[in-house]
DNA sequence: AGCGTGACGAGTA
DNA sequence: ATACTCGCCACGC
C-alpha cells in the first residue's frame, strides 16, 4: 500500500520553514515576500505568501510585507496598529488624505535575518 | 490536459 | 505617482 496522499496533519516543511523565519523576525522590522523566498533559497514570493495566507495567522503576519511596503488590504489596519506599537518605520505622505495610508519605509524597515544578537554591535 | 487566480517582484510606459 | 506586462510557482476548476 503505497501512501498517495502526503499527510495533512502536520505542515508542509516548507510552510514551517516559512513561518519559522517570520517568526524570528524581530518588532520594529519587516520582510518581504521575495526576501523570505530568498532567505530560505527555495520557492518563490508567491509561494510564501501563500503559506502566510494559510497559516499566517500563527505567526507575526505584519511583518512580512510586499515589497512595494503596502499594507495588507483588509488588514491594512490591523498591521499599522502593530507598526505604530512596535516603532516599524514608517513612510506618511506629505499630503496625509484621507484613504491615503503610510507606507513602510522599507529602506530603514527591511530586515536582511542577520540578527546580530549575543554580539557586541 | 489547459486556464484562471493569488497576502508577489521587477521592469517599462 | 499609477497602470500594464511578464515571470514566477502552486492550487482549484
Amino acid at each position: 500500500m503505497s501512501e498517495q496522499s502526503p499527510p495533512a496533519d502536520v505542515l508542509p516543511e516548507y510552510a514551517e520553514r516559512v513561518l519559522d523565519v517570520a517568526d524570528r523576525i524581530p518588532p520594529g522590522r519587516v520582510m518581504t515576500y521575495g526576501d523570505v523566498a530568498e532567505w530560505l533559497e527555495d520557492g518563490g514570493p508567491r509561494q510564501v505568501g501563500r503559506v502566510m495566507a494559510l497559516y499566517g495567522g500563527a505567526v507575526p503576519w505584519w511583518r512580512v510585507v510586499r515589497a512595494d511596503g503596502a499594507l495588507l488590504p483588509g488588514h491594512e489596519l490591523g498591521a499599522l496598529d502593530h507598526y505604530r506599537a512596535e516603532g516599524t518605520p514608517l513612510k506618511e505622505a506629505s499630503r496625509a488624505a484621507e484613504g491615503h495610508l503610510p507606507r513602510i519605509d522599507m529602506r530603514r524597515a527591511r530586515w536582511d535575518g542577520d540578527d546580530r544578537t549575543g554580539g557586541h554591535t
